[in-house]
DNA sequence: GTGAAAGCGCTAACAT
DNA sequence: ATGTTAGCGCTTTCAC
């Protein structure tokens, strides 16, 4: 069926190792032959086979991402990164994503499938030990993005930083209890900028308070999801006295947390005041408050680095931070934004 | 480095055709062989790898699909659709995507490369004489989603029902000078969705006047950006009489012609009513009136016509047409919407 | 500059 | 039930 080297060896009358040097453009071929060869192959339409060329040099040029929820548009962004870079690069993309959490280990262990892909690409997945060791093992370059672990390269945002802007932007504009609507417990971006939000609290002379802070139970998404961030709206709303201003983890919640106020007969920002985290797409149309992410950039990074990477296993790891920036938008005061909500922003 | 089936062959005191047989779990091995081959495979840490299988079987385990412009969530739908239906098959999927239009040839190209995939799942791609010739020469199964070529499979949308659907509503509240912002002349889905829109408005002895009526010049994505669509509203309000209410073609550039009656000062629905087609995920939260598509499930079904295809090279060519379904919100008049916008639907 | 030949790791007849 | 062997289509020494 499909045209061979040999084909066109036979056609050109050259040997099939001098068709090869051809598409290799390896060593001296002369170049009336490589004219001929070229000639030839394009005459038959030729195309190397892929899996033929991977086997024989022992590398392929296929880069596995894993991509859990896609639902949240985060990380369709980031893949727009990937794939911007990759086009420029001899690789491909295999996606993974995952609609559950629970599917990670299988997706991973697809992902690893030996002479499948050169690298892997692992967004916003909390590494088990086991995964460690499984990917230590598989020998496979890895870069993470939007998470951490001190032996793989890894490209993430200052989630402290970002509770802590947050925040303190809220105090800055006078709101004097600002709750927290957190991820699941185990989630380390939240926890961390849990950590911003309550240095940024003590700096200003406020209390942490405990019961203004509400954590989601939900492990599917570890909680970044709308449901969660509604649920975790209700709760706040219901504590005397009731905050006035609420910095929420993720945008995807801080979406369910607006509607939950809605839901309640609260204005916004005018009884309550929102704030979100990652700057998703749909945020600049809701007029939503947040801290964005780049989330492009980052994905572009992240090949950056893998790239490199396979072709230098052994160079140091590196760690890139980026900083998140204050978006602020309708849902909390002080906007700068003078046109009308909510459709008056620009990014 | 890899562990191979010799390795596990040595081991386990038999030849590499059993081995294959275990892994292959196709004709008998007795119990007892099986158990010793799975052992040592699993002491070993053994996978197969992955293009040695490919080459050997003549038969790859990945679907490409080409989605264009990642960035209009249209196609992030879809593409979560095909990565469920693919996650619970043998098969994995290349994404390749195109930020331009221009990219589109050679995308195809790399996605047709010999021996890479089983077949080729084609997103909203209008198909050129040479695409349709270089895919038909491939031999490769293609399927096709959002568009329509009687040579292959196809699952797609009823435009015209839609652009009918859209205006007669439109019509049915009460509104009497509806104009409409087209896409790209050249884009078969708007060109059709038109039909729809003339139709209505003749059915309901209206008349079609070319004056009302804008068409992008933007070639980039066939003008379904958002930047189009505030150009075109732009140019409608400059009309007179001006019209009182406007059916776009896609949500994305309906997002455009909100933000540009906002800035013209003009409120939504009372001084113009808009009603988009897609229904994107933002649509819900900016309150979009819009035809919904299916694209989840339009997903999902590509993918099992793929699989078949795959299967079954000579199936008869099937076509799947969805209809699209009227979601009416805040921004025509008749919204069924009991709360306040913009979070006050849910879908 | 070009060819012969030995793999890459697996599958799939064909034997036994 | 298991082993032998010939590929799959290409790359890559090693000769000449």
């Amino acid at each position: 069926m499909g045209v061979t080297i040999y084909d066109i060896a036979e056609r050109a009358g050259v040997s099939i190792a001098t068709v090869s040097r051809v598409f290799n453009n390896s060593t001296r071929v002369s170049d009336a032959t490589r004219a001929r060869v070229l000639m030839v192959a394009r005459e038959l339409e030729y195309q190397p086979h892929a899996s033929a060329q991977s086997l024989a040099r022992r590398r392929t040029s296929l880069v596995s991402a894993i991509i859990p929820m896609m639902a949240n548009y985060f990380f369709v962004e980031v893949l727009r990164g990937l794939q911007d870079r990759l086009a420029e690069s001899e690789f491909d993309l295999l996606v993974y994503s995952t609609p559950t959490m629970a599917e990670m280990d299988g997706q991973i262990e697809r992902a690893l499938h030996r002479g499948r892909a050169a690298g892997l690409l692992l967004a916003s997945t909390p590494l088990t030990k086991n995964h460690v060791e499984a990917l230590k093992r598989s020998g496979q370059p890895v870069v993470l993005v939007d998470s951490f672990h001190a032996e793989f390269d890894s490209v993430s945002i200052d989630n402290e930083q970002g509770g802590y802007l947050a925040t303190r932007y809220l105090v800055d504009q006078g709101y004097r209890r600002i709750g927290m609507i957190a991820a699941h417990p185990t989630s380390v971006p939240s926890i961390q900028r849990r950590v911003g939000y309550e240095k940024a609290l003590l700096e200003a002379g406020m209390e942490v308070c405990e019961d203004r802070i509400v954590v989601s139970s939900d492990r599917a998404f570890d909680g970044y999801t709308e449901q969660a961030g509604g649920i975790g709206m209700q709760a706040l709303l219901r504590r005397k006295p009731r905050p006035d201003a609420v910095f929420v983890v993720s945008d995807m919640q801080a979406l369910g947390a607006l509607q939950a106020a809605g839901e309640a007969g609260l204005r916004v920002p005018e009884d309550i005041a929102v704030i979100g985290f990652d700057d998703i797409v749909v945020s600049k149309y809701v007029g939503l408050s947040t801290l964005r992410q780049p989330m492009y950039e980052m994905g572009k990074l992240a090949v950056e680095k893998l790239l490199l990477r396979i072709q230098h296993p052994d160079h140091p790891t590196s760690h890139t931070v980026f900083a998140p920036r204050l978006i602020s938008r309708q849902t909390t005061r002080g906007s700068s934004s003078i046109s009308s909500a909510p459709f008056g922003d620009g990014r």
